[in-house]
DNA sequence: TCCATTGGATAGTCTCGCTCTCCAATATTA
DNA sequence: TAATATTGGAGAGCGAGACTATCCAATGGA
């Protein structure tokens, strides 16, 4: 465990923290008081950093992830939805009433509603990241600026283009197994999420510089 | 304050709660145990909740922000730079070591260094936006899975696109005032962000509904 | 006049994500 | 072989963050 430790600087009593949680499974004992960690905790560990720190989520979405990741009966698409879901919109489940009887959070919806049936995109009803989407036209009405039909349409286009390049570059279940392609759907979902948040402030930054002058 | 209560839902005792911490700043007092509430109050409680429950940001960012926002000695670029930074990355100072003889890290930083000198992008050194890349691109190549020059520079294009698009839409300052332009601007850094997030996830389980056949 | 409400201050609560302390069973080493 | 160190496991404790609840004296309205 002192090694697993090292090898990726994670404190000890960190690591033990994750095998009571369940994050990490337990290694194979060899005696009582000792236990073998391989290169699959050492990956499963980096995953679990990454998500954590990257990616920001609460170790208990983690948990919710990894619980999908082990069950084999868990096909892609639904592993998907499973990353989907504990990502979530990191909307308390307590916050802003739903829907109800607020019209800006009614127009928000409309627009989400027409929008995604123009595109033709297969998006369950109860998407979390449809209710982020909707909470978030819905505050940008609110503050006065609300997100229109055409520029809510590039917006999506752009997502669109993105998200079939990064699904269409999964690899095949078959050649990387079920393992490889796990990981990368998962990676896939979290960390080029922050690749894209990241370099859209830097082209901001750029452009603002442009616009109003930067020192 | 009851009033104001009950127009933005949020509950007096987390009024008083922002009060105190300096978010909202405090009313006209019209007698000792009495001050009026207006219209502004409203908008910053608003702006406050949208920040915190869609940007999910802490109300120590939040807060810095605001006194960023209400210096009207700060220009517009310094203003967006403000929020960049309290947005930040949500690394943890003390997170994974700064380029500390983590190969991964460096490879990541020399890639992220080539791109934005490539795109000619004016990004201050420092810039938070610029470690959170880094990081992702490290975390990605540590999983096996490194996102290439090519691949990167698509994401740049696209995100490019967009924050293009954002400031070019931002008001002018004499026309919308001071306050319009920050509102525009804080909004678009944070809910725009996940409009966009929220768009690639509900494209992602579309393409993953295409591919992998959904349920 | 009298009770509910207001602004203000203090303290308590709840969740996260660790971190610390113990402990008995080994390993390791002198 | 004896002394010391380490390991895995379990429990309690801690510090940050965001509220929430309780008091309190001064009003304000019926």
């Amino acid at each position: 465990m002192a090694e697993l430790s090292r090898r990726s600087g994670v404190p000890v009593a960190t690591i033990k923290f994750y095998l009571r949680g369940g994050l990490l499974p337990p290694g194979t004992a060899t005696a009582a008081t000792r236990a073998r960690y391989g290169d699959d905790h050492l990956r499963r560990l980096r995953l679990i950093r990454a998500l954590q720190e990257i990616g920001g989520l609460p170790l208990a979405a983690i948990s919710r992830i990894l619980t999908a990741v082990d069950d084999a009966s868990v096909g892609p698409h639904a592993l998907l939805g499973a990353v989907q879901y504990a990502v979530g919109p990191r909307l308390d489940p307590d916050a802003s009433d739903p829907d109800a009887s607020d019209p800006d959070w009614q127009a928000a919806a409309a627009e989400v509603d027409s929008l995604l049936a123009g595109l033709g995109w297969r998006v369950s009803a109860g998407a979390p990241a449809r209710t982020l989407l909707t909470a978030a036209l819905a505050a940008l009405r609110r503050a006065g600026a609300p997100l229109a039909g055409p520029g809510l349409a590039e917006y999506a286009a752009a997502a669109g283009g993105l998200a079939a390049r990064e699904v269409a570059g999964l690899p095949d279940l078959p050649a990387a197994g079920r393992a490889g392609l796990i990981e990368a759907a998962v990676t896939g979902v979290v960390l080029y999420e922050q690749v894209l948040v990241a370099l859209r402030r830097l082209a901001q930054e750029d452009q603002s510089a442009r616009r109003f002058g930067g020192r």
